[in-house]
DNA sequence: TGGCGATAGTTGCTTTTGTCAACAATAGAA
DNA sequence: TTCTATTGTTGACAAAAGCAACTATCGCCA
């Protein structure tokens, strides 16, 4: 991998970190902030239900974590409900303002998608789609990034 | 565009942000914060610099932007000096010690790239660093971002 | 079974990061 | 000149994040 490589590559990094970075807008236009948006997002769509789950996979301080949740149950958006197997957990779920909430998170995000594709024909989509899944497939998971924090 | 289009995009965009992130890294293994280090590369790669195009280039509070150089300055890593034209602006340049900095931080990057890529074939890295291209030619840049905190 | 290290979560405290407003000095236009 | 805008600094403060100590519980194993 030569230095011309390297370079196109961060020029990339640089383009998409400055253009697109969706992740960074979920919350817009919600009393959320970022945090608080994929904390939702993890608890209502992928089914994380306990802090410690929370933390390792979004790499949060179980303190700093803890005090979001409570900020979260505070404004209704969630409920911790005792584990009856570990009664040291507490097992974390959506209320329905807190699922009104991610619905609107969701809207938000892919309305900026289609903002961002509105003056691609489909075609030029469809050309842009098939280069993400390319990248997706080839690159490799960085290992510094997959195992974490271990002390 | 259809939803599962967005679905597609959003998908690469978890993948992109959790597993390649590279400019949150560049400063790893240095002193630095990750908004030292990209001050430092504003100033030493795009040359010509004043506080108040770094404020617009990085969005940053003008308020902390001048601490933030004092405190490079007071590591020795840059310099302020008066501006003959406008005696209001003081032009920004690395030290010595600032580009040592700044090329460390380049080595660190580069060598973080060349390991998400090191299992790929010449012929895969050739094929996502042209998928990259495809990406940058044809998505939109946000409008939202190119004119940012107007009043 | 009971003792003990590990784990889940909370809390107090601190540091880091970022924001806001007021201000001085200078620029530039009317 | 005079008035407004701009550049940068500073003080005060708020929000975000991290660290460490602590409680309660778990689960292993001698």
């Amino acid at each position: 991998m030569n230095s011309q490589d390297i370079h196109q590559i961060r020029a990339f990094d640089r383009f998409y970190t400055q253009t697109l970075h969706l992740t960074d807008k979920y919350h817009l236009q919600t009393t959320l902030t970022l945090v608080e948006a994929r904390l939702l997002l993890e608890i209502g769509e992928n089914g994380r239900n306990t802090a410690i789950q929370l933390v390792q996979e979004l790499r949060l301080d179980k303190g700093y974590l803890s005090r979001l949740i409570t900020r979260l149950e505070a404004n209704g958006l969630l409920q911790r409900t005792p584990d009856e197997r570990d009664k040291r957990a507490k097992v974390l779920s959506l209320t329905a303002a807190g699922r009104d909430q991610l619905a609107l998170i969701n809207r938000r995000a892919d309305d900026q998608i289609r903002r961002l594709f509105v003056d691609l024909t489909t075609e030029e989509t469809q050309r842009v789609i098939a280069a993400m899944q390319v990248i997706e497939d080839h690159v490799a998971v960085d290992p510094q990034l997959k195992t974490p924090n271990q002390p």
